[in-house]
DNA sequence: TATATTGTTACACC
DNA sequence: TGGTGTAACAATAT
């Protein structure tokens, strides 16, 4: 499910946790879910951990790059010797030990050190590339919405680009934003006092600048609660974030608003998109 | 049994 | 051409 907040977390675990190590050993049990030459990365050292949209780089010291995309249920667990970061998963099917039968992917570092790729309905893919490739896969996404660069006259260039688009589609479309999924549309909307299914070309400015507020407030605060444990996400260490407790309208139908206004759930672009019929206009 | 599920993309269609 | 909408990918849970 990762969306960028939980993709951040991840990362931010990561950098903590693998900068320096070497890549010892490599067992793929699902073959298309690695693309790229296992050779390619034996024996490499991980030089750091980037973030772009929801796809994780690891740069390692050969100038290749691992990149990996997690798509709806993929996960990482970093487990030490130690044994402080091989604690259960808190939800089915993942309160197992790893690795289990959706470990897909194990990487063995040098020092005995083991990520682990688990991934339920085996969407998400780990991909070797070099840099060119690398920065090609990365061009294809959209402007990163906690950058500097995402200004409000930026956002507004954009919503101009697709005047007919509904603003929760449009929020979730990667090629124009980096990293906003379904979740985090739907309450960046409920923030913004703006109903999912209205048009770009209709949004007032002062709208529009309440949606811009809205991305940047909701996504900071999810990724300060760790992201969000809908259903199968957890964080590096196999804990879940928070963030769920923080929901306003995802997941709620049928129960009340804090204005008391009742919160509705309708298809929108085959995902279900949730909203307050009284506070979101 | 039918429907639902957090992401992305291939493809048909206009 | 380009933009848009839908099915598909797979394995569950309800």
């Amino acid at each position: 499910m990762p969306e960028l907040p939980e993709v951040e977390t991840i990362k931010r675990q990561l950098v903590q946790k693998i900068i320096g190590k070497v890549i010892a050993e490599v067992e793929v049990n699902k073959p298309k879910q690695f693309k790229g030459k296992i050779v390619d990365i034996m024996g490499a050292k991980i030089t750091d951990v980037n973030r772009k949209a929801k796809f994780l780089i690891l740069d390692l010291d050969n100038g290749k790059h691992i990149l990996i995309h997690l798509k709806m249920t993929g996960q990482l667990i970093f487990v030490d010797p130690s044994g402080k970061y091989g604690g259960g998963h808190p939800i089915p099917p993942f309160n197992l030990p790893v690795p289990n039968k959706y470990t897909h992917i194990t990487i063995r570092f040098k020092d005995g050190s083991v990520l682990y790729f688990n991934d339920l309905r085996q969407f998400g893919w780990m991909k070797v590339l070099d840099k060119i490739e690398k920065e090609k896969e990365l061009q294809k996404t959209g402007i990163e919405p906690l950058s500097p660069n995402f200004t409000i006259d930026k956002f507004k260039q954009l919503l101009a680009k697709k005047p007919n688009a509904k603003i929760k589609l449009f929020l979730m479309d990667q090629s124009i934003i980096s990293g906003i999924g379904n979740i985090y549309a739907s309450e960046i909307c409920y923030y913004a006092h703006v109903l999912p299914d209205r048009t770009n070309k209709t949004l007032t400015n002062q709208e529009i600048q309440r949606i811009h507020e809205s991305i940047i407030k909701v996504l900071k605060l999810a990724i300060k609660y760790n992201g969000t444990s809908a259903n199968d996400y957890v964080n590096l260490d196999g804990r879940q974030g928070t963030f769920d407790k923080m929901l306003r309208v995802y997941n709620r139908k049928g129960k009340r608003c804090e204005c008391g206004g009742a919160i509705n759930k309708v298809k929108m672009g085959q995902r279900g998109t949730y909203y307050c019929d009284n506070c979101q206009k």
